[in-house]
DNA sequence: GCGAATTAGTTTCATATGAAACTATCGCGG
DNA sequence: CCGCGATAGTTTCATATGAAACTAATTCGC
């Protein structure tokens, strides 16, 4: 073996520098700190809450709305609304026109979760937000903006461009 | 009800402006955007690529030492490589004084997709990152190093240090 | 109108996951 | 040496997941 062992030919990747790679922990440790606390406290799941999330700002959604709201996919809306449902957090009413549509609520109890939740979840990004000073974190959104709607416009169907 | 709907008397959460959300459909999307070529073009899964990157960077660690090195769990390591020795991409060989331990690395099968992929992950991270500016770019690790750091200090689940 | 194609939502099925139990080895105290 | 606790890694089991098949209601084409 050379004695340089580090200097290979090729290209290197440093996963501490890989941006998707630093994503992932730093989304990861954000979410799983959050949900650590609603799911103890109501026994939520990241789905769950994440409907809940959306009803309680725009209430009356169909389960495709909220999919299309929460990046969810409809199977994983379809069963946490189920879920809510039987612990009577969510209400389904027909609607009026479209049969096949169900108008999604919080129901009072549903409400009175989201009214404790949001601000505990408020106060954890709240602490989170800490380490940067105020123009770091409008920073820090302008740049994400930037590189979401980067990545969204590049990833789109497999048959697409490229 | 009331005309005025969006404003009740709660603080509402916005998700659009929520950072761990946020944080989390970036996330997916980048990881998303490079497992789908190196999955359709090697059948790698997003852990066994992971376990292949790190010992690409560094052969001859132990499974605990790739678990740690990607905040992946055991299990998930212990399944990563024995698919990944199955299909002949990383050899396991006993170390020479501890008999727990299997020292990892990549095959010269494994090198050859390693050399193959990494270009392709640097690649794309390139077009993700062609959203911000050189000093962007500085500016992004910086604030990511901030948050992560923070979260990282708070979330103090006591079973997970190891 | 009436059948075909579409859309909303659910269920099925096969796979992925992690917690906890398990196996095997090591290291230490006596 | 012997045994007991700790550590590396695997397997088991119960749950979570998404793709695809399915049901039911709507709309489109003629």
């Amino acid at each position: 073996m050379p004695s340089d062992v580090k200097t290979l030919e090729h290209p290197t990747l440093d996963l501490d520098h890989f941006l998707p790679y630093r994503l992932s922990i730093l989304s990861n440790r954000a979410s799983d700190a959050i949900a650590q606390h609603y799911s103890d406290r109501f026994g939520l799941s990241v789905p769950e809450w994440r409907v809940m999330a959306v009803l309680g700002q725009t209430p009356g959604m169909s389960a495709r709305d909220v999919a299309q709201r929460t990046a969810m996919d409809k199977v994983q809306v379809s069963r946490a609304v189920a879920s809510l449902v039987d612990a009577r957090r969510v209400k389904r009413d027909g609607d009026e026109v479209d049969g096949r549509i169900t108008r999604l609520s919080l129901t009072a109890k549903g409400r009175a979760i989201y009214d404790e939740v949001v601000p505990l979840a408020l106060h954890l990004e709240e602490v989170f937000l800490a380490a940067l000073a105020p123009e770091e974190r409008k920073t820090l959104n302008k740049l994400m903006d930037k590189l979401t709607d980067r990545i969204s416009h590049l990833s789109v169907i497999p048959s697409q461009s490229e």
